[in-house]
DNA sequence: TCTTTATATATAAATAATTATATATAATGA
DNA sequence: TCATTATATATAATTATTTATATATAAAGA
């Protein structure tokens, strides 16, 4: 149940509407989550009858009425409480990395177009991303003043930023190692021009060396 | 559903039971796929129905005797369709990182602790990942082979590590920005020994840097 | 004028995922 | 001997998530 403090930290910083809440999902809290409005309602109706949330309804000009939600004194409590509790083994889910994983079952051509196309879905999702942190560095510089939160809200864009910037960069040189080894998929039908073991071998361990070398002290 | 996907291109590889699958996705492919034997055997039998696999009970010695799934020509159908189709954008959940936005609710010597925890439940399991790679790379240099499929896992495994790798140096960075940038937290009491705006900016600044140079070269 | 987009809230239906149990056997370790 | 761990399969109950749909208003654009 993190959708519960995903909602109960937004709430911690500001007052917001589902809608308000679903749009911070979407921009920069999608570096580390989602949903969808149709879970959110439900449950910030949840949170005010477990009394953690209160709401106001705020008429607009114009515009449908909206209800405001303000967190509680008992919502800092178990916001603060679930932040500084001992966070779960990561469980990963990721779509693309599986098609990889079962991508001997497509030809190396094919391979290298999926490898480029998502190359260009996280590109996209970077520049984005940088127009956010560009945004957000002009009014820190114009308001001077750093606080706590502006500050893990930069290590969490850091973190945003660097997974693209690494994950398009694993892109490029999956992308070079499969054209490298292009051969390996006709090992079938002819069995002449075939990329030798001991090239193939070596070929691989400078793909995996350009990752570990990173922490090649130890070990 | 991805799940059905997981378990396809499983038995595209090898035949498994349900139980062989679950030690899978806890092993080499919790770097990007995870399930319970509860959510596996159910999706088995649907697939069964489905005719996209098959079972056959096998005995054994002194142990219950097991159900062994093989993959039908329509799953091979199912799962080369899925893995050449476009991959869904990211959706990423990473409860950790949602935790660090909201630590501006603790106090800076939490955080550290909280920074320091979780680095050394990933340090364990790129540890993990690390024996996987030797095991793996010995046995593939005393077959002296070379196919698409191993060298689609080494892709995979390869962004497996460098993502813990990547994720221990981040904690690491955080905690000493941080560490620098402790006197933020006392700004409502003390207001005399807080860090200034400039020097905390130049810190933030150098903490970004170190993610963004690596992409340094248009823009 | 008409369509699309944005704001705003919500429910229903369907799927997926998690936690808790249940049943058996056998090997291992204390 | 007793407890634990591993193998093997499975169901029930609960929660969480996703997709589809519904209702309104108003601004913006074609």
């Amino acid at each position: 149940m993190t959708l519960k403090h995903a909602i109960l930290g937004l709430l911690s910083k500001w007052d917001a509407t589902g809608y308000d809440i679903k749009k911070e999902f979407d921009d920069f809290m999608s570096i580390f989550w989602h949903s969808h409005l149709s879970q959110i309602y439900p449950e910030l109706n949840k949170l005010e009858a477990e009394e953690l949330i209160t709401s106001k309804l705020v008429p607009q000009e114009g515009k449908p009425h909206k209800k405001v939600y303000s967190i509680t004194n008992g919502g800092i409590d178990e916001i603060t409480n679930w932040v500084g509790s001992p966070p779960d083994p990561p469980k990963i889910k990721d779509p693309f990395l599986m098609q990889v994983f079962f991508m001997d079952n497509i030809s190396a051509d094919e391979v290298i177009f999926q490898l480029k196309y998502y190359q260009g879905v996280r590109q996209k999702r970077l520049k984005e991303m940088k127009q956010t942190v560009q945004e957000a560095w002009e009014s820190i510089k114009e308001r001077q003043t750093m606080t706590p939160r502006l500050l893990m809200s930069s290590a969490v864009l850091r973190r945003g930023l660097e997974q693209e910037v690494q994950y398009i960069k694993w892109c490029e040189e999956t992308i070079e190692l499969v054209e490298a080894c292009k051969s390996l998929w006709d090992a079938d039908t002819s069995t002449e021009s075939v990329l030798p073991f001991d090239e193939a071998k070596e070929l691989v361990e400078d793909y995996f060396n350009v990752a570990v070398v990173l922490e090649e002290k130890e070990d």
